[in-house]
DNA sequence: ACTTTTGTCAACCAAACGGTTAAACAATAC
DNA sequence: GTATTGTTTAACCGTTTGGTTGACAAAAGT
């Protein structure tokens, strides 16, 4: 077991808890057991619990934002560009579904562990995407919208099964394949449900 | 200072804390404190921080839910009912900002807790909505749409600006003021963005 | 009038928690 | 082969946590 593992181990463990049970429900104890190691190590190889958490909220912040800035600065008709985010956006958050939750819940915990690199960097994407948006709808092409709201809703709809997946599933009345199922439809449904509302017939 | 004075100081305090710094996070010190009460007053009126915590969650859920269903079951064309409960359901979280990220917060950590009755409850209520948009579909009055998708589209787009606020903040650079005016603008903006999409022309 | 019940508090308790220590162990260098 | 360095462990520590206790006062019941 070369000291690469162990850390790389510890991460991994840290990262099923904590986006699991969040920062406060985390327990360093079950990190240490779910890595198969001495609870000490954490603390060797990662100086405190806070630290360690930085090292997971940072990981799954770098695995949501660079596809959300890719697919938006990319040179493309908006209406594919809709096409692709939802396509691929769904299909990450598929992978990593509990990053959603624990992202908004420890930023609603604490909002200021959002480090501006990613927040600036995203804002000059989305001004790229502002001016697509509102020369389409000066030239008529599209109907009237603000690109604010536009992307709130494209994001909203993509994430927002995942984060409230207990209240639907039972609302809906769905056991876990259905409910797969219906995320996957959702990939060309969200895309499809908002080209439908701004094209112009 | 009477009994039910103490009883509904405590509840007051632990929904603020629970609500804001969830179940993990929350201190019945704090709690306490924030109440001027004894902490062992805590335990005299509610056995235990769990039984405290569902008392916060029940109320939680009591306050999302019956607004919910009451506009669903409303017996209204289905754009007016679109209209109102974008309008009157962005206005009720408005008031109760921290509760839709606590519930999906607590219902992600322990799906278990929630109860049949508000499930099945609104479960009928949909069933009818569903036949209403089926209805509408087949009489080609609306574009093809699931009943599901269509309800998933308007609950997304009118919660998600409120729990994923601090990340909406910092990427469109917005100060309070100007977030609260967008959200404001989502009260008919979401209408007519769902409207606009499966009407025909 | 006195007894019981209800409400309140300061002090306390055992368990769990994040973190530390000192020594054992393993790998590399000399 | 031995010194040096990095890795791992069991045992430990101080603090915080949810929860309890016993004393006491204010009502309520008789």
């Amino acid at each position: 077991m070369s000291n690469q593992d162990t850390e790389q181990k510890i991460l991994n463990a840290a990262t099923d808890v904590f986006q699991s049970k969040g920062m406060d429900g985390a327990r360093m104890q079950e990190i240490a057991d779910k890595a198969n190691i001495n609870k000490a190590m954490l603390h060797y190889y990662y100086r405190s619990k806070q630290k360690l958490f930085e090292a997971v909220f940072k990981t799954a912040i770098s695995i949501m934002a660079p596809k959300l800035t890719e697919i938006i600065e990319k040179e493309e008709p908006l209406f594919d560009k809709i096409k692709h985010f939802t396509n691929s956006y769904i299909n990450l958050i598929s992978k990593h579904s509990y990053i959603p939750t624990f992202i908004i819940h420890e930023l609603n915990r604490n909002p200021e562990i959002l480090q501006d690199t990613f927040v600036k960097q995203f804002g000059n994407s989305f001004n790229k995407m502002k001016t697509q948006v509102n020369e389409m709808v000066e030239n008529g092409e599209i109907r009237p919208i603000e690109p604010e709201h536009l992307i709130i809703n494209v994001v909203a709809m993509s994430i927002f099964p995942f984060v409230a997946k207990p209240i639907l599933k039972a609302v809906l009345q769905k056991d876990e394949a259905d409910y797969q199922l219906l995320l996957e439809e959702r990939k060309t449904h969200v895309a499809d449900f908002v080209i439908n509302s701004i094209k112009i017939n």
